[in-house]
Formats: C-alpha cells, sequence, structure tokens
DNA sequence: CTGAAAGCGCTAACAT
DNA sequence: ATGTTAGCGCTTTCAG
C-alpha cells in the first residue's frame, strides 16, 4: 500500500534505522538530514504501520478492556473514561464484552494478550475459574477493575463497596427504616458482599437489620424476579437496596407493574448512579461510584513502567450518597 | 515469549508452511502428521501471534469502530451490538470515540486504516470536513453508520429518520397537537434534516405546524438550552419532538426544574429509544430504531468480500413508534 | 502435496 | 552518532 520505513530511508539518504530513531526516539540528527527526512515523509505520504511496530517490539500501541456488557451504562461509562485516558497516553483501546460468559472471559483475555496489547484491564463477572486465573497469571500490565479474581497478583482498582453499603444502611436507618432487603449481583463477587457487609453493619448499628437477600446476574429480567421475592416476603421490608442500575431497571418495573408505590410503600435505594437515574420516577436516591476516576487510575497502572521497585497497590475509590426522591420514611406499622 | 510456529513445525517434524497451511487453509494431511501437530500445539502450548499473522497479511482479524461517545446510550447498545456481530465473525473489536471533535474524527480513522482493520464502522457527527473525506477516501470496508459523510462512496447503514419524523408527526397530530417545536442535532447532519423533513411533512399533512426549531449537538447540556427556548418562544408549541435520548435528558430536567408539567402542558416525544426511556417521569413515548440490526448489518457488509460484483447498498432499516405516557392531548386553549 | 525462501514493516543489538 | 544486520512470527509464492 503506501511507502514504508525504508523507502523514506532512501529518499532522504539515510538508513532506516535513523528514520526509526529519528521518529521514536527523538534523537537530534543535523538540521539539514532531519529536513531531508520530513520532505520525504510528506512527499511519501508515510505513516507508520503499528502493526510492524508492535510486531517488533513484541508490544502494541494499544490497551485492551474487558468488560461484562457495553450496553450497561456503568460499563459504558467506565470504556469512556478509559477510552479518554488511553487516548492522552496515545493509546488505542481493545475492547471486548463477554456478555457474562465465563468461558468468553477467558477466551477474550487471551486474545488481548496474544494481541500484546500494552495494559490489560479487566471487569471480571464471575467467580472461580481456574483456566481464567491460569490465563491471567501470565498476563503483563494487568489490572483488575471494579470486581476481583481471588488469588492474581496485580494492581487493583475498586470504588469502596463497603462504604456505600454502609451510607445506605446509615441513610435507610436514620429516616426510620428497620427492615431493609438486600438485592445483590452474583452471590460470590467482591462487589456484592462487600456491599452486603458494609449495609448490614450500619443497619445493626443503627437499629435496623437486612431482613432479606437475594442474588442474581446484574440484569433487569433479574431485577424483575427480586421484585417478586420482595413482595413476597414475609419479612416485609420497607425499603430496598438494589446493587445495580441494571437490576434496579427490572426491579422498578415490576414493582411499577405491581403498583407498588415508590417511595411511599417502599423505598429504594441504588448502587451506582450511571444513567440519568435522577429522570427516574421517582428520581432514585443512589450510591454514586467515581467511575471516571477508576478508568483513568486503571489506565495509569497499567501504563506505568513495570519495572519500579514494583508493589502491587490496590485503590479503594471513595463513593457518595446522591440524596434523591425514593428514600422516604416508611409508613407507620 | 511462547512457543512459535516454526517450534511446532519442528517439533512435529514439518515446515512451518505444513502448519500454517494445517491451521489457516484446513488442507487435510495423514493422520500421523497431522497428530504430531496437535500434539505438539498441545504440548509447546502454542498460541498464534495475531500481529505477526496480520502484518504478513496485510489485514487484522479486526474491525474499527469510531462514534462520537461510548457513554451515549445509543452508541453504546450499537457498540454492544457490533462487538457481538463481530465476535460470530471471528472478529475483535477496536473502539474509538471521538468526543465529537472532528481532528480526531480523521485521526482515529486514519490510526484504524494503518492497523489494517478488516472492515471500518464509522458513525460521523460532523458535516464537512475535507481531511475526513480525503482520508475516508482511500478505505476498504468502510461503511458509514447512522449519519452520511457527502461525498463517500461506500455501503451505508441508516433507519429510516424520515419515516420516524412521519410517525411522529402523525401521532402528535392526532391527538391534537397544531403546533410543535423540533429540537434537532447538529443543524445538517443527515439525522437532522430528514426527521425534521418527515416531521415537517406530516404534521401539514394533518393539519399542524413545526413552529419553531432549535439544533445542537447531541448533549445534555444542549437539551437544557433547548428548553429554555421552548419556554421562551412566542409560538407556544403545545408538543416537541427531540432528535436524542441524550437531548432530552437535559430537555427534562430543565423543565422538570421550571416547574413545567409533562405532558399536560407540554407534550414530548423522543427519537431514539435507547435507555429505560419507560422509566423516566413520565414514561416517554419514543421513535425506537433497530440499534442491533444496524449494529449486525454493518458488520455483514464490511465483513463480505469486495470483489463481489460489488455495487454499494445503503440500507434503511425500519423504525417504530413507542406509545407512553409523555404525549396528550394539548389543553384547551 | 510439501518444503524452502522471501517477504510484511519496523526495531534493536551490534558494529563502525 | 549512523549504518548493518538480524530478527519479530507468520503467510505465501515458487520450486521440487
Amino acid at each position: 500500500m503506501g511507502a514504508s520505513l525504508s523507502d523514506v530511508a532512501s529518499a532522504a539518504g539515510v538508513s532506516p534505522s535513523t528514520v526509526s530513531r529519528y521518529l521514536n526516539a527523538g534523537i537530534k540528527l543535523p538540521a539539514s538530514t532531519s529536513e531531508r527526512i520530513d520532505a520525504a515523509i510528506k512527499t511519501l505520504r508515510y505513516v507508520p504501520n503499528p502493526l510492524a511496530r508492535s510486531l517488533g517490539r513484541g508490544r502494541s500501541d494499544t490497551v485492551g478492556l474487558v468488560i461484562p456488557d457495553i450496553a450497561n451504562p456503568f460499563f459504558a461509562s467506565l470504556a469512556s473514561a478509559v477510552e479518554q485516558a488511553a487516548e492522552e497516553h496515545g493509546q488505542g483501546v481493545l475492547l471486548s464484552a463477554t456478555s457474562n460468559s465465563a468461558a468468553r472471559e477467558v477466551e477474550y483475555v487471551s486474545r488481548m494478550l496474544r494481541n500484546r496489547v500494552s495494559g490489560l484491564l479487566f471487569v471480571s463477572g464471575h467467580h472461580n475459574s481456574s483456566d481464567l486465573a491460569e490465563t491471567l497469571a501470565a498476563a503483563s500490565g494487568l489490572i483488575l477493575i471494579d470486581e476481583d479474581v481471588p488469588g492474581i497478583d496485580c494492581s487493583k482498582v475498586f470504588c469502596d463497596n463497603e462504604n456505600g453499603g454502609r451510607l445506605a444502611g446509615q441513610y435507610l436507618a436514620s429516616v426510620g427504616h428497620k427492615r431493609i432487603a438486600f438485592i445483590g449481583g452474583p452471590e460470590k463477587l467482591r462487589s456484592t458482599t462487600e456491599r452486603l457487609t458494609g449495609l448490614r453493619e450500619a443497619a445493626e448499628e443503627n437499629g435496623a437489620k437486612v431482613v432479606m437477600t437475594c442474588f442474581g446476574n446484574y440484569s433487569p429480567e433479574f431485577g424483575r424476579q427480586a421484585a417478586a421475592q420482595v413482595l413476597q416476603s414475609s419479612e416485609e421490608p420497607t425499603a430496598v437496596f438494589v446493587s445495580s442500575g441494571e437490576i434496579a431497571f427490572g426491579l422498578l418495573e415490576a414493582l411499577q407493574a405491581a403498583d407498588i408505590a415508590i417511595p411511599e410503600r417502599l423505598s429504594l435505594i441504588v448502587f451506582d448512579d450511571a444513567g440519568p437515574l435522577h429522570l427516574f420516577n421517582p428520581a432514585l436516591t443512589a450510591i454514586r461510584q467515581p467511575i471516571r476516576e477508576m478508568g483513568r487510575k486503571a489506565v495509569e497502572l497499567a501504563l506505568a513502567e513495570p519495572d519500579e521497585n514494583a508493589a502491587f497497590v490496590e485503590f479503594l475509590l471513595p463513593v457518595e450518597l446522591i440524596v434523591r426522591a425514593s428514600v422516604t420514611a416508611p409508613k407507620a406499622t
């Protein structure tokens, strides 16, 4: 197709390596030669071939991002942040969504590795896959975001799930709720367990109780099922903590269909404030994660020089309570 | 790092080319040798290096997707569809979001090209950039989605914007609206002009009129501004057609802040039904685009054999009216 | 049908 | 400081 580096070199009367160094290492050379090179580049419309470059260096200028679902607003925002941060480092983004398939997690992660990504950002959606652990163990520049993978030693970026749970628990208790339902994600994921821990502790410290829990995947469909369980519960919770926006969507749908007044009959608080939750009916009270910061931090960590007396670090980014209309005092019993 | 093709070859006692052909072209060879190759692959844990493969073939197994903004639910859904379709064709996805910068459109598109993507799916957000046209002209496997780029000759996938406008206009007129406001995207984009055309025609055929128009970018911020304009309009529209979900978010916010009752005081219909618009306050009446089909179609077109007596095609996918609560009859004047 | 050999375009030791 | 020379790992024409 286009002109190659050596075309430029011969046109400028120098060796390919000189051109390469000039372009990459930014070495200085006599004005006359650098001008000839620049001219040749312009004339020949030379553009470097990143594939060749990557093959030669064993590393591509691309960071990999593997997430469960790009259509989920949380991950979409994360991808957006990653994309932007990567760009600032001159890196492209190779994206894969696993659609919550454990097999695809392994496959996509390993594809990223084969493509010699310069950093690999991974949000898992599953617990306990030995294949995954094995694949991940071989990765360099690996950063785990949002969910942990036990046994993997690398830098990690989470939000402060436990404190998010606490904030929600304190708030619900403070307006008078005594019986709280917890709708989580997959049972063994870090996000689920930590949020529940925080919620439970804060509730109990403030005279309230988590009276029911239910777990499922991060989908509207599960939200609908969860709504049924909440409504059937003999514990009669007066407030629901939902561990994700996607679940909340389904929950709300089902609750509206069943003519349950929110917040009068049931208060609702959502973990995660991605998407326009403030426009919902009612506006949803939420725990907001610093999604953009998480993405940015992850990219920085992934791209940091690996040699530096490299202890792996684990970041816990702060969350915040956003008070809106979906929580109110429970009706007097 | 890992074992290479030639490692496998020598372990199996054959030549690299044989292994390559066996793996790629799927040729048959004596059971004994194929077994030795398989064994060697397993033992050495051989995984092919896609970078080398791409460099050799001049084409990577990756489709490029360039969109304005991945955090926008419409593009997020599109990306999800593309990702999935690409996967089914054994292709990865290289993603870039231009954040509505014309310069970045050129840069990202050309980066994709340099990376020898096997197909390039592009959603523009700008009108009239000669640099862009020049860059795009050199692209192979280029598919334009959702927005046109004048002068570029390639296959394209749109939704039926004009009919979407018509459906909205007919519906608004049918419930009694006479004065309709149109809040569009950027003024010269195909999506904007076509939707307006359809809306206007249907309105006029049914005794209504588009009494004001305003144009801006696809963002909540513009939606807020547009709200102010609608409220100040001397034409007193009784219904608003909004050309995107993102704009609708800002519009709704501002309208709520100004205590405008929707739909009693002002009816609202949104083009595009990405995101949980049915959970909004009020549930938003919308024109739904077949986003997944658009993504899927685009991938298929991009990956189709280019030689086939190749006339470029232009697809117009059907839209549909989703009736919800944000449109009602206007108050008697 | 299989193997040898020449790239793909760039980088990086090594030598000058 | 610049040039020479090997690769990086795979594909593919071209002989055999």
